[in-house]
DNA sequence: TGATTCATGTCAGGATTCTGACATACAGTG
DNA sequence: CACTGTATGTCAGAATCCTGACATGAATCA
């Protein structure tokens, strides 16, 4: 009945949208409390590990536009989590760096999402989660870099 | 510098959460030349598999809230792809079914969408499809059912 | 039977994100 | 050195989606 379509309840592509779905709601359950976002919580975690980072690069590894990563640095640093300075040492790039502020607010939140974390690996082994890992990155690669033929826009 | 965090490049949530925007992405690529969204796509995939599935039924299907499904449904109304009765034939639900408009709409769609599963799944062998299946599956399942003592709000 | 609880469809308002556009700064090429 | 191409930060407008709320219909239970 269903053999011409992509058949939802076997499909990799609709079980992932699926996992991500449920972990969204599970971090913003979590991070609800702690008036933080799931953007808000990626930003600082990936300023704490990588501190100074610009905002197109923000933006890129929370996967939203900079236009929007800009606009939660604006409030971010208005409310002193994060800080940039008020002139590029180079180009236009202004690298942001967390304030104890917002290291503070972080490690709250890492302990939350961690939670979350650890409940979604539970009952998998080690090495379920390492080849899961593994697919999802190769899905990740395949899905980036080739194309069917589809004349390449190239993309990046 | 960063073992007291989440550690972006080891951490499968943020692997899940990248690999869902990269094939989001993907799947808007070859769903723009159709002027479908992938909500859309997906409310019309369901709706093949399932016929006669109400909108909040589909909403749940496609990630979104009922709100949201309503105004996509009424716009796939207005343009033919789908009927719904006027009046529910029990209850308040209004089952919805594709029309031939809409399943022809879906078929070119499904080809789209199609190459880009299969481009996602190129190089991994059919053990490691499977295994992603079932991890994916237990996460899933994890973040859903079990609470680490949260108290559960059971969602809605 | 009557009350309570739950799920559905829908309307209205607000918040978030995105698309489009612009000026600027660096890198590569002739 | 001038020119082209790419990348960045930012502003403005539009589109999208969500939260809140309401009325209705069905199921559950005393």
């Amino acid at each position: 009945m269903n053999q011409d379509g992509v058949d939802l309840e076997t499909s990799l592509g609709y079980l992932l949208k699926e996992a991500s779905s449920v972990l969204r709601v599970a971090m913003e359950e979590v991070l609800r409390p702690l008036g933080m976002s799931v953007t808000h919580y990626s930003c600082l975690e990936l300023l704490a590990q990588r501190p100074g980072l610009s905002n197109s690069e923000l933006a890129r590894g929370a996967f939203v536009t900079r236009q929007s990563m800009n606009v939660l640095l604006q409030t971010l640093e208005r409310e002193g989590y994060v800080t940039r300075p008020a002139e590029a040492p180079v180009g236009k790039v202004l690298p942001t760096r967390l304030t104890p502020r917002g290291r503070r607010s972080l490690e709250e939140a890492t302990v939350a999402v961690r939670s979350v974390e650890v409940r979604m690996l539970a009952g998998m082994t080690e090495a379920e989660q390492s080849g899961a890992f593994r697919a999802l990155r190769s899905m990740i690669h395949s899905l980036r870099g080739g194309n069917t033929g589809n004349g390449g826009s190239g993309g990046a």
